[in-house]
DNA sequence: GGCCGCATGTAATCTGTTACATGATTCT
DNA sequence: AGAATCATGTAACAGATTACATGCGGCC
């Protein structure tokens, strides 16, 4: 029912674009998004187990004569409106953003959908609401220690900024 | 006998400053280290019960009067041996930095050990490395996410460099 | 009377990882 | 002859999260 993790998203995404079975959806996963993702086959037959019992996808069996049967899964209404829910989301944590927030501009890009850079302008804002807080966080100086943990936290939020705003340029869209 | 994970060398490095039961070990936990990392008390118990089947701490029970009896832990040579280990090691990502990397400053601040400087200077040099390997790897410019990523990936890392050079400086010793 | 601090844990649930199991076809 | 590709999964293990269960003492 939750699944808040975004492995689920992922498979989501690859299924947007048409109806894939297990093996087929593991191999667009390897050789389109292994860049920034992996996921085991295993896994992938796994997930696509627990989201047809979720209803985000539902299955069909086709028949080969000399290979075993393939299941072929489709994305559902459902499906479709948790995904585009997700990918339109920014993260919440500088972290998330070399995978899942990837993954969102891969998915967005892939699909020809509208609006990357509202998207883009959604997680500056949600970066930059952080960066703020941090500044002005009262834990700034109290020895070296907390000293270092605030300046890592202030560079790796300023360089993600940085980026995002360099992201709208390589995303440009009329 | 494996974990590679991380928690348990946090409670290890908590146990180096002397015995501690679990509830004393959490509440270390969560007033000291809180900034940058959480565990449940559930958790700890968890964890504490596990490292002493493996060995790397020992307990023994103090009777109460009026309270439940404590189970106090002890870090054994073997203990010892492997959080110094792991203290002076390396991460071999950028985004370890934030909670690993941190707990190994932090210990080596908090229990007065030797040679910050060096663990720092490995730590440049093993994402020096991965900076190098990244701006040589052929998926530059592919297309327009292949760049972003790739953007990414700089970013992120020389921010994650610049800081440890400046922690150097704050972590200086004579 | 109720909440907080002290002090312990177990159990259930969820997720991920690794190994195992099967078996035909096609490429080298 | 052996490796890779196609195609499916299950089972065992490891780990994190959450909920549950217990109970006293002190404070408001």
């Amino acid at each position: 029912m939750s699944f808040k993790l975004s492995p689920e998203y992922a498979l989501l995404g690859i299924l947007m674009r048409g109806p894939k079975h297990g093996y087929e959806v593991h191999s667009y996963f390897s050789s389109e998004m292994s860049q920034f993702w992996h996921l085991s086959m295993s896994q992938v037959y796994a997930l696509l187990k627990r989201m047809e019992k979720n209803g985000m996808v539902v299955s069909r069996k086709e028949l080969q004569e000399k290979r075993p049967a393939k299941k072929i899964f489709s994305i559902t209404q459902a499906g479709k409106d948790r995904f585009l829910d997700w990918a339109y989301s920014p993260v919440k944590h500088v972290r998330d953003l070399r995978i899942e927030f990837m993954a969102k501009l891969f998915f967005i890009k892939e699909l020809k959908l509208k609006g990357v850079s509202g998207i883009i302008d959604k997680q500056i804002g949600v970066l930059q609401e952080k960066l703020d807080v941090t500044r002005n966080s009262k834990e700034r100086t109290a020895d070296e220690f907390q000293a270092a943990l605030h300046s890592f936290k202030i560079a790796q939020t300023t360089s993600a900024l940085d980026w995002l705003n360099q992201c709208k340029i390589y995303f440009y869209e009329n």
